[in-house]
DNA sequence: TTCTAAACGAGACGGTACGTCGGGTCTTAGA
DNA sequence: TCTAAGACCCGACGTACCGTCTCGTTTAGAA
């Protein structure tokens, strides 16, 4: 019932394909993403809707490729090799990871894309799919990857689960993104890893 | 501009607010927030586009109001009045209120809309102001005071900034419930205050 | 499935009727038929589009009631009232009649909305059928009245069907103006008038 | 600025051509005039668009070929190999010609594009100029001519425009047609040369 | 018989208009 | 006077075709 016959990729214009990912960025940027319209990224794109329209299901999928695909110019990243780095000192190397996730999320280009994209995860649930499926997954791999490394090199409990852990690291920096309630700092990331690693309690 | 002159609350009709609230949460349940319209809540509530309009200022302040404000049957809910348990064992009392929260998050009927008013935080500036100040500080506040406690008696270092310790304990939580990675049980919090209050790191 | 409810003629707007009428004949006139969209109209009325579609089943019925139904300044024609003139004198009456049918289809602001709609009752049947019902057969009854009553005179051969006595009147005239083979004038329509009241053969 | 080169028509494929107009034909007999679609046609043809676009230039023109110019099985026809037949009897010749037209016109398989064609001269004035060209005056000449000899022989009144009795034939036929009031009969076309040729008035 | 230019099928493209949906405002009738 | 009902203007939706424009792939005439 969608469609009779799908698109030829092979035939695609590249030039389109690129016209509108950067309206849509433009847009975003300008009006904020409730207030973005197919119609509006067609026209400043100088193409036609159907072009959008035949090439994604969604405007939260055309800004999805736009703002997460699309970084580091080239083409789609490869999420078997999103890795954590692994200098064998646990605690500088998660400290380097949410220092760069912290300035990511304060990146002002990449902030309200990203806002609308998660909010979208919500109510478009086979975008929400995708979404955890290509990007959210295989950075989480990498963290359980770096985490059962550090349990086999003795520096992290052997009976915590890495999905766990790997969420009491993460999941305080995304509250805080989520609700605006303080702003995101490098001297937060390394307060978290810091109680993580060491909790809250007192030490002897 | 926006109203020539405010409507005077003590001729509301509480049948028709009544019967907007019930509708918004029924449509909610039945077709999600995505499909939720204005024009469909007034006419299951048997009601004009009007009277929605002169009340509420979005069709997410309608919801939060049916969803939030109206649970416990009464009223609106006293912010002063949330407060968290404290029976002196601090994981005790930690562990309580997240089994809570998780029964809370997995609750079938509050969950649609629940995730759709946290979506529309990001898009509806005004209301995501709102939904922080009535809803969420006042929780966060009740965790800080608790936390507190918890120094003063000595069960939690006195170095640690509990807002950022409020953090650790539900920051997992809810980035579970959001990325609907994995189910939220009542182990899964028990085992996030434990870690919380312990740390990750190998005890000797 | 056409409409759940239908609109309540009693609250509509009468200045927006006016408008799209208004517009749909300077539109016709300005760019022709093929051209009109419902679109235009409605941008040149100043209306939604919905306010055309929720009166008007296409635009060929608002074209119609622009150009036919609003003739002579006031409301809807009534069918009944169309009579021919009867002054005894059968030829004379033709040939008022006739030519007054070639100084219609000669006007030029009819002209172009009138050919439109002829199209038109090929192509849409409903629309076909409301056509005729509505303004041809009305005057084609006139003319069988006026003729039967000339059959009681004995002016007119009483074994002639007035059915087609009429046809041998009307169809030329609207012959030459569907075709624009040649010039519609005063003198074509007394000729025809005199050679259907004698005949093409000759007289003795 | 039409076209760079015109196409070389001793190249084009037949094959393509018959299917062309084949599916034209059909086409227009499942779905009508009005939801006729040159993408429908180079479909069903099992064609590119673009050739539909090189031959024809539009899709009157394609329907008009397949309906008028590819009667006879042939190929084009010669416009001055129309001819009226002439057995001396005008009266007997009239009645044959009137017979043969009522019987094209209700023609199922013809009937259907010959009303669209002919509400499409009205629409598009170059369509309707070739259409009336090629066809219309050609028949219309054929009937001069014959009336000539009519009069020439004495049987027609010397002071008739032949032009003008034409008219007073094919016009009565092509008005029921046209509005569908009547059946169109061979009954009805004998009535109209009769009434044609004696007029409407009683004989003494 | 091979070469080559055009016609061909396929269908992506920039557009225009379609008919529908819903937003938020405004008007009318009735309680 | 507030409410229900819903007409109104408006903007966007997603779809259908338009006529143009590449793409390879036949195919037929000239070399």
């Amino acid at each position: 019932m969608n469609r009779r016959t799908p698109p030829d990729p092979s035939r695609r214009s590249e030039r389109s394909r690129r016209a509108i990912l950067d309206a849509a960025l433009e847009l975003v940027a300008e009006t904020g993403y409730a207030k973005l319209t197919i119609e509006a990224i067609a026209a400043r794109a100088g193409v036609g809707k159907q072009t959008i329209y035949r090439w994604w299901p969604s405007k939260a999928a055309v800004l999805f490729e736009a703002t997460v695909l699309d970084r580091a110019g080239g083409e789609a990243l490869d999420p078997a090799a999103v890795e954590l780095p692994d200098t064998g000192d646990l605690e500088a190397d998660l400290k380097t990871v949410l220092r760069a996730t912290v300035d990511e999320l304060n990146d002002a280009r990449l902030n309200e894309p990203m806002r609308a994209l998660t909010a979208e995860t919500v109510n478009d649930e086979a975008f929400g799919t995708a979404f955890t499926e290509k990007v959210l997954e295989p950075q989480l791999q990498a963290y359980v990857r770096r985490l059962r490394a550090a349990q086999e090199a003795g520096q992290l409990d052997p009976g915590v689960d890495p999905r766990t852990a790997l969420e009491l690291l993460v999941g305080p920096l995304f509250h805080r993104w989520h609700n605006r309630t303080l702003p995101l700092t490098h001297a937060y990331a390394d307060a978290i890893v810091d109680l993580a690693l060491r909790g809250l309690t007192p030490r002897p």
